[in-house]
DNA sequence: ATTGAGCGT
C-alpha cells in the first residue's frame, strides 16, 4: 500500500498535516508572540496548496504502455478470453472491447493496453494468427486524444 | 437476432 495509491486529495491532506505540526513544533520551540494554534492553521493552508505542486499525481505510467488495436475479432469472444490471449506475451492493464452503444452488441474490435515490450512481441505473434476461427489484425492503436503515456516523437 | 471493414466511453 502505497501512498500514491491513495486520492491526491489525502496525499495533501495528510502533507498539509504535518507541516502544520511542523508549524506547531517549531513555533513552540521559538516561543515567538504567534499563537501555535495560528502556526498550526497557517501550516495546514500552506500544506493544503503546495501539496498538489510538490506531490507527483498517482502515476500509473511509471511503465512505458503502448495501445494495441485488435480488429476481426468474432463477436463472442469476451473480455476474459481476449485478456488471456494476450497475458502469455506480458502484463495486460486494460482491455476493451467496443459494443454498439445502442444494442450493445460487439463491434468485433477492441483495444489492449500492454507495457512497451509486451505489446510489441504480442503484436508480432498474434497479428495474422487464429482465434476462434478468426484471423487477427493486431495493430498499433491510433491514439484519439492526446494521451497521457506516449511517446515523444523525435524530430529526425 | 442479423453482420465482417473498421481505430475507442
Amino acid at each position: 500500500m502505497k501512498l500514491s495509491q491513495y486520492p491526491l486529495y489525502v496525499q495533501s491532506a495528510l502533507f498539509a498535516v504535518v507541516l502544520a505540526i511542523a508549524g506547531y513544533l517549531l513555533i513552540t520551540l521559538l516561543n515567538p508572540p504567534l499563537e501555535p494554534a495560528l502556526m498550526f492553521a497557517l501550516g495546514l493552508l500552506l500544506g493544503g496548496f503546495c501539496a498538489p505542486l510538490l506531490i507527483r499525481p498517482a502515476s500509473p505510467d511509471e511503465i512505458p504502455t503502448t495501445t494495441l488495436y485488435v480488429g476481426n475479432l468474432p463477436y463472442r469472444a469476451n473480455e476474459a478470453s481476449v485478456r488471456a490471449l494476450f497475458e502469455t506475451f506480458g502484463q495486460v492493464l486494460s482491455v476493451r472491447l467496443m459494443k454498439d452503444k445502442q444494442t450493445g452488441k460487439r463491434r468485433g474490435f477492441g483495444f489492449v493496453e500492454m507495457p512497451k515490450d509486451a505489446a510489441q512481441a504480442a503484436l508480432q505473434a498474434l497479428n495474422d494468427s487464429e482465434f476462434q476461427q478468426r484471423t487477427l489484425k493486431v495493430r498499433e492503436a491510433n491514439e484519439r486524444k492526446e494521451e497521457d503515456n506516449e511517446e515523444r516523437q523525435e524530430p529526425s
